[in-house]
DNA sequence: CTTATTTTGTACCCACAGGTAAAGAAATGG
DNA sequence: CCATTTCTTTACCTGTGGGTACAAAATAAG
């Protein structure tokens, strides 16, 4: 009952996570977001209460659809190591082809609110989370399959591999060139 | 000639490197700064010229203190794998105890500012460039002493050490505690 | 002591961030 | 077709971000 709503609220979330994740979240005004999600101030504060509660629901579905690609990514089938590098390469790939830069926005997010946002880095945490236990899996496959030595220590080398997916993808920011990145990636895969 | 400072200017700059790298750029308000300097409204736009040019100075201000002070603390004497311990341990040491969880910042520029200010984007770049510069010479140290082998590429290996260097910086934003720095140093370091 | 120069404090300013209020429009149930 | 509910539009509002203007104060040079 009642007026429907005259936009689609899942592809108005998208466009604000759009903004944010180009912008980060204080330099986003509600101008911009206006203008982004093309409704009026009224419908945006009706539908999702205010700037942090959508910036929530933006860094949600940022969980969902570009972490998880990523989480699925790494547990595609085929040999480990390989997986490893279509992995890393195409994250350099994309953040290099992005004509923004906006690397990361969970990065980002960590970032920017860590310090303030209690919410925001609870989220963040999670998405490392489950990023680190993927990389987890990944590395046990590979001992398994002895294309990971089983003498190292598989979580002490997920958590290494996060740290370098991160920095990855914080240095994707600022670099002039793929060269850096890519020296990253090939020194990862032979230190395992 | 005219009317002497009332204020120290580098103390000045000391105070707001000090809040840009707790708040970030955009969060940080004049009356932040007007604040934390301990000066008058007038003074600081006079002296400084602006948020962004005061900004500048401070994020220069980091570089010759706190990144100055990593590269040093790399160069030290000492066997190599014990150093790289040593500085990335005491890295992760110093981001936890710090009530406000700054880690550092240059990585949070890069997050933040990276795709829209272009001095600070290079400002941290060149930063990096004199990180990796350590790392390599760390790197070639550690293979003439026998350390690490020669067969590896220490251009690459230097990558590496940067991105997860930044990479642990950034985890450790939203680190509820040492568990998982403190696995990145261990595989770090028997990856070598 | 005067003049020229710089700093300082106070007052002031405009745009916009972030959001609220209220009235009208579009649905649904009875 | 009336009542109710929800959405939309337009108007409005307060606080503050980021900065400027200006007079008064403090120096140094002559």
């Amino acid at each position: 009952m009642g007026r429907p709503k005259q936009f689609d609220p899942d592809a108005a979330v998208e466009q604000a996570m759009q903004v944010f994740w180009r912008k980060g979240y204080a330099a986003t005004t509600p101008q911009d977001l206006v203008d982004a999600l093309g409704i009026g101030k009224g419908s945006l504060y009706n539908a999702f209460g205010g700037k942090h509660a959508l910036f929530e629901r933006a860094l949600r579905r940022y969980r969902d659809s570009q972490a998880l690609a990523l989480v699925e990514m790494i547990e595609e089938p085929g040999p480990v190591r390989e997986r490893l590098r279509r992995t890393l390469g195409l994250l350099v790939e994309l953040d290099l082809a992005d004509p923004d830069r906006r690397g990361c926005m969970a990065v980002n997010t960590a970032a920017e609110l860590a310090g303030t946002d209690e919410i925001a880095a609870d989220l963040v945490r999670r998405m490392f989370d489950r990023t680190e236990a993927a990389f987890r899996a990944l590395v046990g496959e590979g001992q398994r399959s002895g294309e990971i030595s089983p003498d190292r220590d598989a979580r002490a080398l997920a958590s290494m591999l996060l740290s370098t997916g991160v920095g990855l993808r914080l240095l994707a920011r600022v670099a002039t060139g793929p060269d850096r990145l890519d020296r990253v990636i090939e020194a990862t895969i032979d230190s395992l």
